[in-house]
RNA sequence: GCCUGAGUAGCUCAGUUGGUUAGAGCAGCUGUUUUGUAAACAGCAGGUCGCGGGUUCGAAUCCCCCCUCAGGCUCCA
């Protein structure tokens, strides 16, 4: 593909721009640029692979190479090698615009630059050359190679070409830039810190949860320390629920597969649903969503506009099939539990309810600390349900709902479900990896499915304005965010453990077991760590447990009745009483607070 | 589901040009130690090397199938 003379305009045109672009724009550019000199020297090391895209990234670069065979870890040094040899040559990035037809000449080789090239609408093309490398490209790069001064392949990966599972898959290898080493350095650092911080790791080192072959994938075991702090949550969120106005339902785990046809599940959804079972001649599945149930409880009688709006909670267990190769830990699972509820109202109340829940929404985000999310309205996409006008109103309710509360979001264009639009809020994981948490979705097919109605003022049947919405996601995503969030060090009121009783000998057994049934009378979480072990030991296995507080009792606590609190910060607090001490614990706990002064 | 890689004791990991009864640390058990703020000491026990097939005189090691996991892609009501 090389030994073409390119003019050199839009590199000019970058330079007089410099002093213009912004630092964020400038690292865009020299991460795109990576991309280039990787394709340089794939193609230089591999010369019959064929290229597809190569875009800049978040942290860095990919490009996607179709080659006929396959690329493994120990390639990424080789060709780490040859991209240093390239910038240290520093040789200039040119670039020049060709008709179409020279294009498909230059790159008759390349059957995805082809497809490229075909899809541009203008009747020129850009180019950009450095070195023996020519790529379609709009640009714009670095002056030349050397300015790419910090960068690391990370890893190989299948792409299919143009994100299409149908189509070809591509060999993409993932690349990370930034301006300088050091900042490079920091973030290799953060993405250790992060790995620390994995709820897989961390589940499994806090003893929370298991996930068994012999079992199934995507099975969750809650083990009792994860027991507890899943029941915690819980309790909290019935509470709160209760408070403002749901009613707590339960409904079955399994439904003939009949009201499954009505709903249209079937239909759209067969892929993640489980085989139907047979039963005395019917067949029945296990529920995938707990809407069902509800609109059954809705229905047992004719409802009066006068009782809307109603509102039904569940913690409801589902279960559905997701592809093997999509399943991770807690945050993507086959069996899961939501934190369900439906809202039946009139249409003038839903802007109020949607205001109600996005108050709601931001209150369980807030009580448990996250303050990273990002919050989305999806409105109509191409196949949907109901009339246009009325995804419009709904459209623009969620958006003066959102409004109300001063909440900032993006719109999130045709990314609605074919029933109605929706409310998106994103969550952060450690890695940075954005997860659904709460969603608020209008639904405007169920309730013409199944009839869903209530008698007007007017004396007259409604359709009722139905409402799909969850706070936290599910129990299994929302604890999988929360070990991540607080890298394991749970706030007081989530411990698993809140205190551990360490005697420093056995003759302060005695004493321990007391200040252990004291707490233990107030609802403390509390152990008595009793091994005859060296009070080190003892410590240093409250660490790694990140209990929020070690009592240590010897013989100058047992003379004076007091303790000696240690706190995981690795802070010592005076000594003090026990009543003192059951003071602040209890505080901490019925506040919810999340630091331990 | 697709691509690449991985799977050795409860956990973290050693162990390949294929060669005795597969190792270590931690955890567990037993004993000694009674300990003052992140690992006392000694001994014991623990493995069909993910499953099943194959190649070979001989397989943790090479090949094939399957399962699971990791990172991506696609998907995520």
């Amino acid at each position: 593909m090389g030994g073409c003379h390119l003019i050199d305009v839009r590199t000019i045109a970058m330079i007089l721009n410099q002093d213009h672009t912004t630092d964020d724009k400038k690292l865009e550019i020299t991460r795109h640029s990576g991309a280039h000199v990787m394709a340089e020297a794939v193609q230089s090391i591999f010369p019959d692979a064929k290229f597809g895209i190569g875009p800049a990234i978040e942290n860095g670069f990919y490009y996607d190479f179709g080659l006929p065979h396959p690329l493994t870890p120990d390639d990424l040094p080789l060709i780490e090698t040859k991209m240093n040899e390239i910038i240290a040559a520093n040789v200039p990035f040119a670039s020049q615009e060709v008709t179409k037809e020279e294009a498909r000449r230059l790159f008759a080789s390349q059957p995805y630059k082809l497809e490229l090239i075909d899809e541009i609408p203008d009747e020129k093309v850009s180019l950009y050359q450095q070195g023996s490398f020519v790529d379609l490209c709009r640009g714009p790069h670095v002056r030349s190679t050397g300015e790419i001064k910090a960068f690391k392949l990370v890893s190989i990966a299948g792409a299919y070409w143009r994100g299409d599972e149908h189509r070809l898959m591509l060999q993409r290898i993932y690349g990370v830039a930034f301006e300088t080493k050091k900042a490079l350095a920091e973030y290799l650092k953060r993405l250790e810190e992060a790995a620390k911080r994995d709820h897989r790791k961390l589940g499994k080192e806090l003893d929370l949860f298991s996930i068994h072959d012999e079992a199934g994938p995507g099975l969750v075991h809650w083990h009792p320390k994860g027991a507890i702090i899943r029941r915690l949550i819980e309790d909290f969120w019935r509470d709160e629920h209760i408070k403002r106005g749901y009613d707590i339902v339960y409904t079955p785990h399994i439904a003939k597969l009949d009201l499954w046809k009505t709903s249209g599940h079937w239909e759209f959804y067969h892929d993640y649903l489980y085989s139907p079972m047979e039963v005395e001649g019917q067949e029945y599945i296990i529920k995938p969503m707990n809407c069902l149930g509800h609109i059954l409880i809705y229905k047992t009688k004719v409802r009066s506009y006068r009782e809307l709006p109603l509102r039904y909670a569940e913690l409801g267990t589902v279960y559905r099939y997701e592809r093997s190769g999509v399943l991770h830990g807690l945050s993507r699972v086959r069996g899961f539990t939501q934190d369900d509820a439906h809202i039946f109202c009139r249409f003038d109340q839903l802007e109020d309810e949607v205001v109600g829940v996005l108050d709601l929404a931001r209150f369980m985000m807030n009580t448990f600390g996250f303050t990273n999310y990002q919050v989305l309205l999806a409105t109509r996409p191409e196949k949907y349900a109901g009339s246009a006008e009325v995804w419009e109103e709904a459209t623009e309710i969620l958006g003066r709902a959102l409004a109300r509360l001063n909440i900032n979001y993006n719109i999130d264009p045709g990314e609605g479900v074919f029933y109605g639009p929706k409310i998106d809020i994103k969550l952060e994981n450690a890695l940075g990896r954005a997860w659904q948490g709460p969603t608020i979705q209008v639904d405007f097919n169920l309730p013409q499915r199944f009839d869903v109605t209530y008698i007007g003022e007017d004396g007259k049947e409604h359709l009722v304005a139905m409402v799909h919405r969850t706070v936290l996601g599910s129990m299994e995503r929302f604890v999988a965010s929360l070990i991540e969030h607080y890298g394991g060090v749970f706030p007081v009121w989530l411990a698993p453990l809140q205190v551990m009783v360490i005697p420093v000998a056995d003759r302060h057994l005695d004493y321990a077991y007391k200040l252990e049934s004291q707490l233990r009378s107030k609802g403390v979480r509390v152990g008595v760590d009793a091994r005859s072990e060296r009070l080190n030991l003892k410590i240093r296995q409250a660490q790694l447990d990140k209990v929020p507080y070690m009592l240590v009792v010897g013989d100058k606590e047992v003379a004076n009745s007091t303790i000696s609190v240690r706190l995981r910060s690795e802070e010592q607090l005076p000594s003090q009483s026990l009543d003192d001490f059951k003071e602040t614990v209890t505080m901490a706990i019925a506040d919810k607070i999340t630091d331990l002064k």
